[in-house]
DNA sequence: TAATATATGTTGTAAAAACAACAGAAATGA
DNA sequence: TCATTTCTGTTGTTTTTACAACATATATTA
């Protein structure tokens, strides 16, 4: 695992216009990435196929960026059952909560999956505005807040749904957000019945029957991923 | 549901004390609450009880702090089945996702169960820092970060248990995680058994039965918040 | 268009969870 | 200390879900 700073490491990367374009620095332009990351002192670091970037319980300070290659975080239960919980690529953040938090350990490993070079911005640095006071940094900080908002707006919602304890409420909450972001009781559903069922986390055979159930019951209508709501009196 | 500017209505509340012990305005003076607020320009609006501060569907461009009286926030979905989500007590900041993000609609009803004052700061002068400046602007924006980095990691935690299909699984996921934060296979659990099977949204005496058999397989032990988990040779 | 692949729906069976009812342990408080 | 309440564990029954295997519909592509 080699270390360089970015202004040194992008000579040979070129990752300046990938930068421009994740949404953390959305609004700066690709030629003001370099100074940005001099103030934020922004370290790239190098690390091989099977390299470990986090392991669970460590403690950390930086924010990390993807630059080339892919790494995917995964939970080890204390039993030694793995699962893939995320996989990452390259311009996507990670592990910036736990960089703001700097209490709170890494509940997960991050493992690169290719040889990867991985962008590290201390989360001070990143939160802070520095004395040079550039308003660059500023629009960051900015994103930075939008990212983390929609982020926790995406998570509340999918926990509202995963909290019900049936097959059936689970849908019912999942429809009642779609026709409410629709506004209107007909609407159509980003995703097909497997992934459906995987975001619900229930099986896709037992989703469907019970879909067929609530469409015999008279509380809805479906054709693939168009879907209509109705409400009808108790027989 | 009446309104006043936060300076005006501060002199019946006497709420600046209070303010100041929230976590977005961590260290900020109270003498100092009332130019912020000045500069944020923050509404004080009163809501009897009964009344909707919003529903499902609006769309907002003000984060709330509930000062005085009680609110809750509930889901109805689209056949009439109320839930409720949350209860928000004073001091509590909430609605602040979908403030920031202002396309996008509230998925939940608040509602005051009692006679509720709320103090509204809209979101882009909460976000900008203003033209004067001012070193506490730039404190609640650090502040408001780490609430929502704070928020996403309690989120994003109880997502992995939550995705996981079986009780078993959900135990696991969140047994490794206890022992992960205490660095060792010896913990205590700070909820109790109702609240973990909330937690976990799964009936209590089921998973006390799962605990069970876990402990008979030679997984773990515990007893009562005491637990302590076994790696063992397959039998 | 025919052939193939992919997505969705259906059914019966096995497994798991919810539910209900109760017993015993621990905590609380008079 | 005893009575009462709260918490936890246990058991049997019912309901729900997962699972597997297959049927049908839709989409894709040769």
């Amino acid at each position: 695992m080699e270390r360089k700073c970015y202004n040194e490491a992008s000579k040979c990367l070129n990752v300046d216009n990938m930068l421009a374009r994740c949404v953390l620095f959305s609004g700066v332009k690709p030629e003001e990435i370099r100074g940005l990351m001099t103030c934020m002192d922004g370290q790239v670091l190098h690390y091989s196929k099977g390299e470990y970037l986090l392991r669970a319980g460590d403690k950390i300070d930086s924010a990390c960026i993807l630059l080339t290659g892919g790494v995917i975080a995964e939970q080890v239960d204390y039993w030694g059952n793995r699962d893939i919980l995320q996989e990452i690529r390259p311009g996507e953040l990670f592990a910036v909560n736990y960089a703001i938090n700097e209490g709170e350990v890494v509940p997960s490993n991050v493992v690169a999956i290719e040889d990867s070079c991985v962008l590290m911005i201390d989360a001070d640095r990143l939160v802070k505005v520095c004395d040079r006071g550039c308003a660059c940094h500023n629009r960051v900080k900015d994103n930075l807040i939008l990212m983390l908002s929609t982020r926790n707006r995406a998570l509340t919602q999918k926990l509202r749904h995963l909290s019900k304890r049936s097959t059936r409420e689970k849908l019912i909450s999942y429809l009642t957000e779609a026709s409410i972001n629709a506004g209107k009781k007909e609407f159509d559903i980003r995703l097909d019945r497997q992934q459906l069922a995987d975001y619900l986390a229930v099986d896709r055979s037992a989703m469907s029957s019970e879909l067929s159930r609530m469409k015999n019951e008279g509380m809805l209508d479906y054709k693939k991923n168009h879907f209509t709501l109705y409400v009808r009196a108790e027989e």
